[in-house]
RNA sequence: GGGCGGUUAGCUCAGCGGUAGAGCGACGGUUUUACACGCCGUUGGUCGGGGGUUCGAUCCCCUCACCGCCCA
């Protein structure tokens, strides 16, 4: 007997076991001889993570396809993994190292900094991996990987080797985001855009040789003016057309900068003329590459000011030369203190050198002020970068990194989408990513961190760059390069040769992005670059499930990595994924993205053991409607852990009328109508569940599983069945029990990929109690496969249902008392009527509590009358009735009627609408209109009956 | 500024050419051989505003308003 109670917290953890020992997630677990194979790489969790709402809802997604598709007997293969999050980690570490107060990684060194890593990594990374396990997801966890594991180093080392010798990977000096905190470059994804207050200062620039005159511009930095290297203004902006060409004297530092015409300068925003900083500023880049102008970086890796031995600064600035560009008070003008615009050499590195950015800025707006140069201040709300990490102010800061030549690598991968060799669920998604795509700007991958992949590549003594898979290699091409120019002799190149590279050559101390490892994970993780068996059949996945933010993040990269390096017989790229399914965000209740900050994070570990992992699940399946965003509450969580416990009493109930599953049980036989019935619905629903899986539709399949089991068979086959239990009819009898054992078992089967651990159970004890042994666990049985209908039964139990259901409703409108039993009397009923009540008394009896049903030629005096199809029920309430009542509620229904048929004569009359409607509308609304034509006419009859 | 999405019952959401559905809630009833995490019944909506296309619009188009996200 089964337990009065299910205990998910109690079976959830013993079912996860069970799983494991029969190595039921193993690639190919359950595959039918000669099956396709179908495969999903995880999108890796970062190390240091755990499990929170997104992971939940990507990978409960991914689940229920895997399930799914493993019971419908393919070779199935989810790759679980995680990425090793360069800067996350590498901050946790030193956090921990910090709080140990042990020496930091700088005096430890950068092989006993990443030794550190490592232990911490066996020690507390990945906690992630058992958070999914306990989700259940069905990843085969032997194949998991890391992107630092041995094998996809040596990917990455491939990669980047072929993507040099390929010219898509060089070395080059730009302007990157910068973040002062980890000292590292990193992504514009993974910068953050804040909005923050702060002024616009105005600040006049005095023009060379027109004293008086001056150029006004506005600023949200100050302190960057100090790389000021010109001024621009609008080439149509009439105001500054005399000072294009001219040169203004940048204050403070001394230097000549031109004023230069360019489209950039917005005339609306500020005083029209911006000053120009391309060493510190994206937009300011762009300008000084159009006009040539000189690139001065003033800020060092921590972001403090760098004057000292800044040649590029003190170039051009005539410093020393005292009062530069000083005015000439204007002619007619009120005598000006004359101060000089320029500080002396010195005085400019004692007051700024070394400064923090906001402390400079502060001296700037100063100095500027007391030499009357600030014209005014003005508040201003602006969006200031971020590091998402290091929640710093991130620097643009020209630097040499490594970029990989993204447009090159997009290409092939724009191609795949546009011609469906890649399809975005839902379709709008695409074209976000053709936006980004064909946007995309080189993707700069090289970090300066310890922990990560260091790159490959190695410098000679004149800083050329070797570029190999490892240091022997970069070896023999430098003795190579070097001899060829006869930069070494041959007694040289012997030593090297003999006692290697050190001290000659000096490896790239810098790191790749993680993202540059994350991209190949859809064939790495399958063993590339080995030719495996693995990689043979499952690449290309099947699909990649993933949020709408990590577009750029994975879905591109991987694109366009996959696609260079691997190809068909045919030498053609291959995509690494069929399908991109781009699921919602999970929001809270209101609506608001969860966030630490806010404190509104709810925990799917707290929700899985206050209600179950199957409920979790359930939820957040039956919530992912494409293209929305999900607002979880708590009480819906609850209402699918419902759910749960209502099939477990179902389960119960059969069990305790001894539903055993028959094995040589044909339901296609069945000659109940009950059991017809019910297996017609049983087809329908499986049909509705297994169509709106294939396209992806998790909420369709979520509510036409919930929908059949909770409404069709629990509220009405089971209570229908229990007559049938309880009768004589012990042929009719056994064939209940044999189609309800079989429906519910069908439903474990339907309900497995949302609730694997319930239904698991289930499946497990439903047998065991009956001493059946099930031939395999329920995660690698077979998918139901189509049943029949049976029209005909479907029509009767409709009428059976209906009957009672209006039965009910009177009587609780009536106010009969639910324990009443009343006669039900029948007038006008067809043979088939009579028929179908004779059928289905016992049920009638019972689940509209009748006493006994009679049939007469005319209504009992005194009745509620209920008109189904053709016959009229009336219930005799002599006493207990209210005639007025039965009278509003009758002619209530008339009315609606009414409505109706009117609603449809005005479309009958209408000579366009016969005209131009298409003929089954038409036919349709006959059908309609004859049908509450009949029916009118019997409650008509009913009303002038009550008198 | 450019782009995308949303606005449907008190709440959370489905639906998307033939005038609307679910879950939760509310209200009333109910210990009837599984289940009170249940059962039975009831209530509740000018489908954001305006215009257009159409025989017909919650659904398609335009526009406005508000909300959210992405990119500058």
């Amino acid at each position: 007997m089964l337990e009065k109670t299910y205990e998910a917290a109690a079976v959830e953890p013993r079912i996860s076991a069970a799983w494991d020992e029969v190595g039921a997630f193993r690639a190919g677990a359950g595959a039918k001889p000669g099956a396709a194979p179908y495969s999903i790489v995880i999108p890796p969790p970062n190390v240091t993570g755990s499990l929170h709402m997104g992971h939940a809802l990507n990978n409960t997604l991914q689940d229920v396809l895997v399930r799914f598709e493993r019971m419908r007997g393919k070779d199935v293969l989810w790759q679980p993994g995680m990425d090793h999050a360069g800067i996350a980690t590498q901050m946790v570490v030193e956090r921990q190292m910090m709080q140990r107060q042990e020496p930091g990684r700088r005096e430890i060194g950068r092989a006993a900094f990443l030794e550190k890593v490592w232990t911490w990594k066996a020690e507390s990374g990945g906690t992630i991996a058992a958070q999914l396990k306990r989700l259940g997801a069905s990843c085969d966890w032997s194949r998991e990987r890391f992107t630092m594991d041995e094998g996809l180093s040596e990917a990455v080392l491939k990669v980047f080797v072929q993507l040099h010798r390929d010219g898509l990977i060089y070395r080059d000096k730009r302007l990157v985001n910068w973040d002062p905190h980890f000292e590292t470059a990193i992504s514009d994804l993974e910068v953050l855009q804040v909005e923050v207050k702060g002024h616009f200062w105005h600040f006049k620039y005095p023009i060379e040789g027109m004293p008086g005159r001056f150029i006004t511009v506005a600023t949200t930095r100050p302190e960057t003016m100090l790389g000021d290297t010109a001024v621009a203004v609008h080439p149509d902006d009439e105001r500054y057309a005399d000072l294009v060409g001219k040169f203004a004297i940048l204050p403070l530092v001394g230097r000549r900068i031109p004023i230069v015409a360019d489209e950039y300068s917005d005339p609306e925003k500020g005083t029209g003329a911006v000053k120009i900083t391309p060493a510190h500023d994206f937009n300011d880049f762009e300008v000084g590459k159009r006009h040539g102008l000189a690139m001065i970086n003033i800020l060092d890796r921590k972001a403090h000011v760098a004057l000292s031995g800044n040649e590029a600064f003190w170039a051009d600035t005539g410093h020393g030369a005292e009062l530069s560009g000083a005015p000439e008070p204007a002619e007619g003008a009120e005598a000006e203190t004359p101060v000089s615009y320029v500080f002396g050499a010195e005085m400019l590195e004692a007051l700024l050198h070394g400064k923090a950015r906001e402390a400079a800025r502060k001296i700037v707006v100063e100095a500027m002020e007391r030499r009357g140069l600030l014209a005014k201040v003005e508040p201003n709300t602006h969006m200031v970068p971020h590091g998402d990490r290091s929640n710093v102010v991130i620097e643009p800061f020209l630097t040499d990194q490594w970029y990989v030549n993204a447009g090159e690598l997009a290409k092939p991968a724009l191609a795949a989408v546009r011609d469906g060799r890649t399809s975005f669920v839902p379709k709008n998604w695409e074209n976000t990513y053709y936006q980004w795509m064909e946007n995309i700007q080189p993707w700069c991958v090289s970090r300066q961190l310890w922990w990560g992949h260091q790159i490959p590549a190695w410098y000679g003594p004149d800083g050329e760059v070797f570029v190999a898979h490892d240091e022997a290699e970069a070896l023999d091409a430098a003795i190579h390069h070097y001899l060829t120019r006869a930069e070494i002799d041959a007694a040289k190149a012997a030593d090297l040769r003999v006692n290697g590279a050190a001290g000659f050559l000096t490896r790239d101390e810098d790191v790749l992005d993680t993202w540059f490892s994350s991209a190949l994970w859809p064939f790495s993780t399958l063993g590339w670059p080995e030719q495996t068996p693995e990689l043979a059949r499952y690449y290309p996945t099947s699909v990649l499930v993933t949020g709408f933010d990590i577009i750029f993040f994975w879905v591109a990269r991987m694109m366009m990595m996959g696609m260079h390096f691997m190809k068909d017989a045919d030498g053609n790229p291959v995509v690494p994924f069929k399908d991109v399914y781009i699921h919602a965000l999970v929001r809270d209740e209101k609506g608001q993205k969860m966030s630490k900050s806010k404190g509104n994070v709810i925990d799917p570990l707290e929700l899985c053991d206050e209600f179950g992992a199957d409920a979790l699940r359930f939820t957040l399946a039956a919530m992912a409607a494409q293209g929305r965003d999900i607002k979880l509450a708590k009480a819906r969580v609850a209402g699918y852990r419902n759910f749960a416990t209502k099939l477990w009493n179902a389960a119960r109930f059969a069990e305790m009328n001894g539903c055993v599953s028959v094995s040589d049980f044909e339901p296609a036989a069945a000659k109940g109508t009950l059991n017809r019935w019910i297996a017609t619905e049983l087809a329908r629903a499986v049909a509705g569940v297994t169509e709106a899986l294939e396209a992806y539709r998790f909420n369709d399949a979520a509510a036409a599983a919930y929908r059949f089991v909770w409404n069709s068979f629990c509220d009405w086959y089971l209570e229908l069945a229990k007559p049938i239990f309880m009768g004589e009819d012990q042929a009719l009898k056994d064939e209940t029990r044999a189609t309800c054992a079989h429906v519910l078992d069908e439903i474990l089967k339907l309900l497995h990929p949302f609730m694997p651990f319930i239904t698991e159970e289930l499946w497990a004890k439903t047998a065991a109690e009956a001493g059946l042994t099930r031939g395999a666990m329920l995660v690698t049985t077979e998918w139901p496969g189509v049943g029949i209908t049976h029209d005909e039964a479907a029509d009767e139990i409709d009428w059976l249902v209906g009957l009672i259901t209006e039965v009910r409703s009177v009587r609780s409108e009536m106010n009969v008392p639910a324990a009443a039993q009343i006669p039900l009397v029948v007038v006008g009923a067809s043979a088939r009527t009579t028929a179908w009540m004779a059928t289905h008394e016992a049920a009638i009896l019972r689940l509209a509590r009748v006493a006994s049903i009679a049939s007469a030629d005319q209504a009992p005096a005194a009745s509620a009358q209920i008109v189904v199809g053709e016959a009229t029920f009336c219930l005799p309430l002599e006493g207990v009735i209210d005639v007025g009542a039965e009278r509003t509620r009758l002619s209530k229904e008339v009315v609606k009627l009414e409505g109706e048929i009117g609603r449809i004569d005005k479309m009958f009359a209408n000579p366009q609408f016969m005209a131009k409607a298409k003929e089954e509308v038409v036919e349709e609304n006959r059908e309609k209109r004859e049908e509450y034509v009949a029916r009118i006419a019997k409650v008509r009859e009913a009303l002038a009956r009550l008198g």
